[in-house]
DNA sequence: TTAATTTATTGACGCTTCGTCAATAATGCC
DNA sequence: GGCATTATTGACGAAGCGTCAATAAATTAA
């Protein structure tokens, strides 16, 4: 598979440099700063050749995303992986969350942009795919932890919840909670200084509520975290 | 106030109407379906018109989802003015966000593709004024209803946590939740067929992690819910 | 009522971006 | 080296944006 013509070497190389061009544009000025004849312009090559890249510039958005999605699944594999009980692997895979926007914090752009239906409209159906493909695998990771703790009599869900049911909510907080923090100004008005600390506060008394085993009360969470950021490095 | 000649009050009514054409648009089309010349030929009016009562598309994508906020503050205000405990009135303000989202759903891509810097960036800083105040009310009344919580000692915070920061947290899996349930196809593939009860649920089940009494358990949901929904209407 | 002044409307214009495609150039194969 | 394949180019038409000088309508003053 490996038998690349120089061309088709070039041809690669150079659609990494279109992305690495976008990148920055795209993060410093948003959808409207991103052109195709600005990054033809940039890399000295026609317009037509970058459309045989890609077919539009929403494709090289969706391939910007694509580029960081593969590191959050490595993140949540590795957490799902923390040798502890299935209460420390959940938050584990908080923290591997929390580093995953720390670190990758361009992804989110890239997200809010695909949220646009008018934008993901016009992004090629395997790309898409691609993309929630990689999502499910990070929600089928959780739901893993979450069948874990259930098989271990660490938690009991209420009737008729399904792990899923679960990981939804741990979706929906998170996302929500970093959403709005990557865009809203105003939570430093309304006095809200660390809204990651928040986030993991709520996750703990959520899951508390629900009465995942050991509850947070009787957790470290300093100590835990401290070893699962070093094994998540 | 109402000496209004009547070419002022044509200006004003022609307002309402760019804004009547341009919902469905945005609504079925998105935001690339929405353009300045389609509105002026769809109205017949010349291109300049539609320029002198909003400078830009963005301006009446913000105007249309202004349009709606109002309503928003009228439901949590309503709810917040529910009579019962505090956590009943919470539960009513959880409703009213419900009630909200189904019954306004456009304004959730309104406010989608405003979340886009690059979009938001090109409308006028009073209409995000406008729509950052009606924020802050809503957040304010919900805020108000926890402290009154406190007030009464049916809550106690943890150490370091103020009202707000749990409004934050209803706020994050809220909108998280009502943002993935409107834009992902994914929901049902894992098996969740309604988002709006899980929400209730997590949301619930938080409550209950805070230790906001009367617990989720020791609650008639169903019947308190149906006493809410009349008064909301 | 009419003239003067203010205010509103118009659509053509210049500009940017998009995406295409026929002509041209480069590459790989025999 | 010559032929077939593949890639590159940039000019082009279409569409949208936002502007503005010319024109029309409305309001005010006389």
């Amino acid at each position: 598979m490996d038998h690349l013509t120089p061309k088709q070497q070039e041809i690669r190389e150079r659609e990494a440099r279109i992305l690495a061009t976008a990148r920055p544009i795209v993060v410093r000025e948003g959808y409207h700063g991103l052109s195709m004849d600005r990054i033809a312009e940039k890399l000295e090559y026609s317009k037509g050749t970058i459309y045989n890249h890609f077919s539009c510039k929403e494709e090289i958005i969706i391939a910007l995303a694509i580029e960081n999605v593969a590191k959050r699944i490595e993140l949540f594999r590795k957490a799902a992986e923390f040798k502890g009980c299935s209460r420390h692997r959940i938050m584990a895979i908080g923290a591997a969350a929390e580093m995953f926007v720390r670190q990758y914090s361009d992804f989110f752009q890239f997200e809010q942009i695909l949220r646009l239906d008018s934008v993901r409209e016009k992004t090629s159906e395997k790309r898409q795919a691609v993309i929630e493909s990689c999502e499910m695998q990070c929600m089928s990771v959780v739901g893993g932890v979450v069948r874990d703790a259930i098989a271990n009599a660490d938690l009991e869900l209420p009737e008729g919840m399904t792990p899923e049911s679960l990981v939804f909510g741990l979706w929906s907080l998170t996302t929500g909670a970093y959403s709005i923090a990557l865009t809203s100004d105003s939570l430093p008005l309304i006095g809200i200084a660390d809204p990651f600390l928040l986030v993991r506060q709520h996750v703990a008394t959520l899951l508390d509520g629900y009465g995942w085993r050991p509850l947070s009360r009787d957790i470290d969470s300093e100590q835990i975290l401290e070893q699962i950021r070093k094994v998540l490095v």
